[in-house]
DNA sequence: GTGAAAGCGCTAACAA
DNA sequence: TTGTTAGCGCTTTCAC
């Protein structure tokens, strides 16, 4: 196969400069209409890809926007790069994707190798990371954004909201419904500080409401399935039951039904059942999960929507971090619905 | 913020060449281990990212793999990316994603998005592309991998298995069990290539094994868990009822099952159950449901297997399309098993 | 609307 | 082990 060609072998082709050819590839550029369509044309012909390798590193811009999720294999965050990708793709950028599975070690060495990409922006999962993470962010030079949380101590934008409040709803709702004890399953404190935001937020506002309350805390996050229904039986073979369970995933809740039904015990009759992040199993379970929507796709479409006006008006960018709050909806269900 | 440092700041301030800077930085290259130190904890201090940017251009080496799925909220492909990257870390390779929403048409557009950032090898997922976009992948003069199918006419590398021979063990599995009359629920044919090919594999076993059938068909694909449920009650108001149900995806079967279980239909001594994909609720539910494993990591782990040879000896690369064929496994779970 | 010259920040190739 | 020179394929800048 012959070499790839480039913007000088269309230029010579067309007979025109490679800057009339560059010119050509871009929208707005003000060329001849005719010459354009020439251009096109002879490049399509002889194959051409454009090279925008070259073409970042002289303009230093590289259209990146490099983001950073806990894992690939939840459908939250796939929703949250969905919304972001969305919103990114008119303006020409596209997400340079990484995983860290709930470690900020990982994150750490993922954020280094993304900078060295050269992205326009970067966005993080979360609120926490390590000294010289936060380090690499701060000096990034290009915006930060944080989401899925409200840090204290924000590196520079944010677009999410308080875990510890959202649960704290839930625990309302269930004393509303009638709980006066309660069970929360969910992992470790290490690494997913949202799963503890959660957990600190049920624990607050159970001691808040007086209410009697316990933890089951299985390894390190994500709590599978599986784990939440372990937690479940665990729960099942105490004395005295609680009345109602808190998980803090849906993928959890959805594991402690299904030992539930495994044991003939009734959800919600014999014991109530929540979960976290309305994924698509919740509407559909027997019963239906009480959940909270977290607007996943929102988060992302708005981090895409805040990162198009920061990347537009160069200078307005370290002027003023912006917070952007999301307002967690409470799906009431089935499963918190005592006939 | 002063501008961000480059190399030839670092070899100032080290006293050394930018030559030798560059090289402190390769972890095999010859430098002197006090001046690499040296050299290293200078740029530390001064914050210095390294710019693959440049560095990509000159050694024309972009250290990325693009890949193509049709979903990022679908386990089964987040698990084969996973694979991917993880074969790829150790090589200095990073993933470039893109989703295509089970779309040629988005896949061609995407596939000539990725070619732009001069990747060294390209995946795609399914052997179905556009005329354009299985020219792009042509010439593209980099190893190309189709993976999760068998295509006819691959364009390059193959790592996968055969969707409707799976699929055909599955009614074979289901004929032993007993069934005489089946159902399938699938979505329409536009798009999702692996789900028309579970469709026909279903078709051909069950007109060889002179089964009675019938197809559920919904819209386009990906068919959801919802999709699952309303296919699955279509069903059971009709009469005779088939004694079981196949379905595209473990998803739907989810659905599915979910709407026995609104109507009282024991799984299986009612009706016998059956998915595809091995996703994480096929354990748990109640009853586990049998389904076919198609060891989705293993796809993305051998791919970089695969590429990390291939990019290793240059010329190994055209002179030899190699195929991996990989062998779901059937398994036979709850839902299948009549009392 | 089009072109010429210079250079983005690295590293290949060669030299010492 | 280290340095020098040139240049990767584009686009900025300035000129016409």
């Amino acid at each position: 196969m012959a070499k790839a060609p480039k913007m000088t072998d269309i230029a010579k082709a067309a007979g025109v400069s490679p800057m009339t050819v560059s010119r050509a590839f871009k929208s707005d550029a003000s060329v001849g209409k005719k010459t354009r369509e020439k251009i096109l044309k002879i490049a399509e012909e002889l194959g051409y890809v454009f090279d925008s390798t070259a073409s970042n590193l002289r303009s230093q811009k590289s259209g990146f926007v490099a983001v950073t999720i806990p894992s690939l294999n939840n459908a939250n965050f796939a929703d949250t790069i969905r919304g972001l990708t969305e919103a990114m793709r008119d303006k020409g950028l596209q997400v340079l994707l990484g995983y860290t599975d709930y470690s900020i070690e990982n994150e750490e060495r993922l954020i280094e190798q993304l900078l060295r990409r050269r992205p326009e922006a970067i966005v993080v999962t979360g609120g926490r990371h390590t000294e010289r993470g936060k380090r690499l962010l701060e000096n990034a030079g290009i915006p930060v954004v944080e989401t899925w949380d409200l840090p204290e101590d924000p590196v520079g934008h944010t677009v999410g909201f308080s875990n510890a409040d959202a649960m704290g709803q839930m625990v309302e709702h269930l004393h509303a419904a009638g709980a006066r004890s309660l069970a929360f399953i969910g992992g470790d404190d290490n690494g997913d500080t949202r799963g503890a935001d959660r957990r600190r937020g049920f624990v607050d506002k159970a001691r808040a409401l007086k209410l009697e309350y316990r933890l089951v805390s299985l390894g390190k996050p994500p709590v599978s399935m599986r784990e939440g229904a372990l937690a479940m039986a665990e729960i099942l073979a105490s004395d005295p039951r609680p009345d109602a369970v808190l998980c803090v995933s849906d993928l959890a809740a959805f594991g402690a039904l299904t030992e539930c039904q495994r044991r003939g015990i009734s959800v919600p009759d014999d014991i109530m059942l929540a979960g976290f992040g309305a994924f698509d199993l919740s509407e559909i379970t027997v019963p239906s999960l009480t959940t909270v929507d977290a607007h996943a796709y929102d988060i992302g479409e708005k981090t895409g929507a805040l990162l198009a006006d920061r990347l537009r008006g160069e200078l307005s960018d370290d002027a003023s971090p912006e917070i952007v709050r999301i307002s967690p909806t409470l799906k009431v269900s089935r499963s918190t619905a005592k006939r």
